[in-house]
DNA sequence: GCCAACGTTGGC
DNA sequence: GCCAACGTTGGC
């Protein structure tokens, strides 16, 4: 059983939810963590949502809703040595690091702030909170219907 | 911009 | 393969 959804982190001032709304869909790439990687890999599904995190702001947590419109492939960036992620260890033949592509969905009105999300009992438990430095992260079914809940969102 | 947490690297 | 040093992340 997988998760039934996700959280991918990003810091708004690099890219955003809402250079997301206006691009529409994104490769997200540059993910240079192992665990974070295996979920990548392994974890997330066509289709699956993912909440929309932003770190590093005023204001840090769910910022809005994107979903997964291609699966696991290898990330581009990886091979590139002009590419700040550019990984020369990684071997076309058989590549380190994955990326996958996620379209818009939508946008919050206001973020909905990490102090709240951690103080749900049902948030709480997040594995966010225990690897703090994972930037994509399964949420668990019921966590999942809490978050959905907070946010208002439908699916 | 401070600093705690923690993943990664490299010397031994 | 241990572990100290280092670099990065991310909330505050």
């Amino acid at each position: 059983m997988g998760a039934a959804g996700w959280i991918f982190k990003s810091e708004p001032d690099t890219y955003g939810i809402q250079d997301l709304k206006r691009e529409k869909r994104v490769r997200w790439d540059g993910v240079r963590n192992y665990t974070a990687r295996n979920f990548l890999r392994d974890g997330v599904k066509l289709g699956d949502p993912v909440a929309f995190w932003h770190s590093s702001t005023k204001v840090a947590g769910v910022a809005g809703l994107a979903k997964v419109v291609k699966a696991a492939y290898p990330d581009p960036t990886a091979f590139d040595p002009k590419h700040a992620a550019y990984d020369p260890k990684s071997d076309p033949a058989a590549p380190r690091w994955i990326s996958v592509d996620v379209a818009f969905v939508s946008a919050l009105p206001q973020v909905i702030p990490v102090a709240q999300i951690r103080a749900d009992p049902v948030l709480s438990g997040l594995l966010l909170f225990r690897l703090n430095r994972l930037s994509v992260s399964p949420v668990e079914a019921a966590a999942w219907a809490r978050l959905r809940k907070l946010a208002g969102w439908k699916a």
